[in-house]
DNA sequence: GTGAAAGCGCTAACAT
DNA sequence: ATGTTAGCGCTTTCAC
């Protein structure tokens, strides 16, 4: 005789249909969404939903048969779980928020492909946020993200602005900065020291014979402390014309080639006597190039052009192009695997970490 | 005063228990994630959870003492409502999934900001997905796509098998498509055509007084039937050596200013008498401009050059690019509107756009 | 290894 | 205008 196994999970949307003689009107039951859940993934395999969740969270948490049964079910309904419901019971919502000031231009593209990429192999998704450089819906942005709960924050070439700082640090999420040093980090942090770079293209300047430099830089904060230690740098080597300061040219970022062939210009008029010009994107530095050229400047003989990023053009330019190169790439990796770890519960034993950079050594300087 | 009041024994009989005592026993009450919760929120304002609720997101709702009350409370707790609970409740996930190829390269850019803005501004956040220019794991992506209940999907330049579409289609979620003009969309649609493009950039370098052509391209599908219509066209107007067909040059995507070199000089073999030049993409057109001028071929004069996506660059070359044009901002404001109003329950009334393009005409050709 | 109960934090539906 | 109730679909906790 086939036990009569009770109800284990009475349906209670099926309940509403019940007659309504014995007791004053039901509610009616509020609509769901009418899709597949686990609750009907669990029926057709014939077990309880919670054992329907371990057989797809932890296969190994349940006997192989009933494996295989949910796996079936799965199949059969095309279940897909709700993430929304399971990172409301499970406080986990697999989901990374990251911010950068934009996604237009070159600059942070390497790291936020690396992020998706390498997040959503560990079953992450990206929750995309520009914070534009100036810091006006700064607050709307962050209301968004917190109230997610993502499982981490990853902070991109953006100032925050001190409340948006303290209101990061109460909600308790991992939060990874990157793409500088700051000195005191709100948890962890990837990046590289801008001064640093400034300083180290002086010196690679100055190395190469050069007497006197010029600056095209965006106005940004970051960029600003690249052109600066460059500038203190190249003036402590001597790599002025007499007393005057280091010509700097400043453009709005994000930075354009247009913006380099003014900038080469303007310089040119103010500092007849350089030889050598760092840009704060390799965009500026191809604009230099080319107004150099059609000014029948040639490059380096004449002038020396560095520029930022080293963008993927910038090994088939002609010349090809000096440039700092900065691992996009492992800053986002990095990033990645400071979120996932921390969301396993495990120990980060270094949370603050220097990518460096590299001077590539073309032709151009 | 509400109090926590131990939940209400339902009626059910059916547990078959037999040792339950008749106190009810106690169990720990499972961890809150320790935040902030609505009912804090209404506690501190005297008003139901439902009340608070209401104030927040329909404030017109409430009376202004009331709206006075929990807005205090809000700020004085620093609340900030779970999101994740909102869209399990209501069904409304407030999230948009945008599946681009990839972020990498410059082509998807406008498209991606432009999203990320407008929907920021209308409430919703940006799911990132990179699908790849290979089908690989399509699936995967889908089921974390799915899975989070998006309002809306906006798809980008990708081919999706057949399985992801019936997937898509099933899971009822609006789906908006772009960057190309299917014929029989999943849900909405907008996009130009790829074939009118190639038609348009032969017929001008015709009318411009080329003779003969030949093409740099990608190997994406897109990319291909421009080039492939460039072809038919080009051909149709004699704008041929001969019988050659028109000599074309495939590269593998993302492009690249490297690749337009070798491009060029892989042509130059193959059809030393052509006098213009289609490129896939602005990239490859200024790896052709700069390999030509290291070879002393003077564009426009010998040789014409245009190219597709009008970065912003391209307009400051030397000579100025003429290229094609895509509006990736009105694509992305389209769409974004698609997704806003169909979340509103609104009509949408023609689904399917056509934003066409421009050939924009510089010096190049 | 499997399951019942009890929520996670919020809102829809109904009631006043 | 405000409150009560009952879930949304899932996982945690505890029990066997």
């Amino acid at each position: 005789m086939p036990q009569n196994v009770p109800p284990a999970h009475p349906d209670r949307r099926a309940d509403t249909r019940n007659d309504d003689s014995a007791e004053p009107r039901r509610r009616a039951s509020r609509k769901s969404a009418g899709g597949i859940t686990l609750r009907d993934v669990a029926q057709l395999a014939g077990v309880a939903p919670i054992t329907a969740s371990r057989a797809l969270n932890t296969p190994s948490a349940v006997s192989p048969k009933v494996l295989q049964k949910v796996k079936e079910a799965v199949e059969r309904t095309g279940y897909v779980p709700n993430l929304l419901a399971g990172g409301l019971a499970s406080n986990k919502s697999r989901l990374v928020a990251v911010v950068v000031p934009t996604v237009i231009g070159p600059v942070f593209q390497e790291i936020v492909h690396t992020l998706t990429e390498s997040l959503a192999t560990a079953g992450y998704q990206v929750m995309l946020g520009q914070s534009g450089y100036e810091n006006s819906r700064e607050d709307a942005l962050l209301e968004a993200i917190i109230g997610r709960r993502p499982d981490g924050v990853v902070l991109t070439g953006i100032m925050r602005s001190a409340e948006a700082r303290k209101r990061l640090l109460a909600s308790g999420i991992p939060v990874v900065e990157t793409w500088d040093l700051t000195p005191t980090p709100i948890d962890m942090l990837v990046g590289f020291s801008h001064d640093d770079i400034g300083r180290e293209v002086a010196r690679y300047l100055h190395g190469a014979g050069r007497r006197v430099v010029a600056v095209v830089g965006g106005k940004d904060e970051r960029s600003q402390r690249r052109m600066n230690a460059f500038a203190r740098e190249a003036t402590t080597l001597g790599m002025v014309a007499g007393e005057a300061p280091v010509a700097m040219h400043h453009v709005t970022a994000p930075t354009t080639l247009g913006q380099g062939r003014k900038g080469l210009a303007d310089l040119l008029e103010r500092q007849p006597a350089m030889d050598a010009i760092f840009c704060s994107s390799d965009l500026l530095a191809l604009g230099v190039m080319i107004e150099a050229q059609s000014r029948g400047i040639r490059i380096p003989e004449q002038l020396a052009v560095v520029g930022f990023g080293d963008l993927e053009f910038s090994r088939d330019l002609q010349p090809q192009l000096t440039t700092v190169r900065i691992d996009g790439t492992g800053i986002g990796q990095r990033a990645a695997r400071f979120i996932i770890d921390r969301a396993a519960g495990l120990e980060i034993d270094e949370p603050i970490v220097d990518v460096g950079f590299s001077i590539i050594k073309r032709q151009s300087a």
